[in-house]
DNA sequence: TTTCCTGCAAAAGCTTTGCAAGTAC
DNA sequence: GTACTTGCAAAGCTTTTGCAGGAAA
């Protein structure tokens, strides 16, 4: 669907800055914290606020398109991407998308065989395992 | 093992503060913010500040005494149970542990039923699964 | 006595809010 | 034209920092 429709179909108004935004955040594989979003819109000669940043990533979460993702630290991270997989934080803080079974078998089984499968498969360097349920919007 | 020793032998000094604050975040099963402890443990006739509440927890995360939670909202919270089990965050905002095994079933597969184990048990209402692996500190 | 810890106050970082001007429909 | 959206500036909340005084070992 294009990005305008998707807005029509959500009773949302389509303007220059939710366009930039969402397409920046659908396009963006590293799970852009508000101020990234910020950054790389405002530069593509495109006028943009922070507080618009922020309503307009409220709005999309209320609307369905797009998840905001719990850290620990620095800004909240948003992801448009809904299909079924889960996250993994680095130590650098970096997130990123692993496929449903293999975080399953993680949870499984936190093996150094499976520390390994992640750490090969995505090439980051796994240092703890902090595993959470978040249960905060509509089923 | 009682917390004096316990802070021995992580080579912390053993102060009011801290035996303060690491009792109340062991005692709770809220996973309290930090601004919670402070709020908690500086009524019961201890002097403390929030700086203290801050960088201790932050001494005690790093001295694997407790684990900072990933949350999208509020402060971070933080656990002095280092067990095996999950986190189910509902959407008034509090974090719930979940069984390991339960947790797991969970990310099997969503089912209706599951869901309704999970309401039934923890006696929260459920309203939408965000699922994430946070890697961020030593194995 | 040495080293570590605490409190204070200020600053920094992230996010929200009120309101007037502007824009989509 | 109406209702929604934006930008700006200010405020709010959480967290960090520098430093001097204080306490543990």
């Amino acid at each position: 669907m294009e990005t305008k429709e998707l807005f029509n179909s959500q009773g949302l108004r389509c303007t220059r800055q939710r366009l930039e935004v969402y397409e920046a955040l659908a396009m963006s594989k590293r799970h852009p914290t508000a101020e990234e979003l910020f950054r790389t819109v405002k530069t593509s000669q495109c006028v943009l606020s922070r507080a618009t940043v922020y309503n307009t990533l409220e709005t999309f979460c209320e609307h369905g398109l797009c998840r905001k993702l719990p850290s620990t630290e620095g800004g909240a991270r948003y992801d448009a991407d809904l299909s079924d997989h889960l996250h993994l934080t680095t130590i650098s803080g970096d997130v990123h998308d692993v496929p449903s079974d293999l975080g399953i078998r993680l949870l499984k089984s936190l093996s150094a065989e499976t520390i390994a499968e992640i750490e090969g498969r995505l090439g980051v360097s796994v240092k703890r395992v902090d595993i959470a349920l978040h249960v905060d919007a509509d089923f």
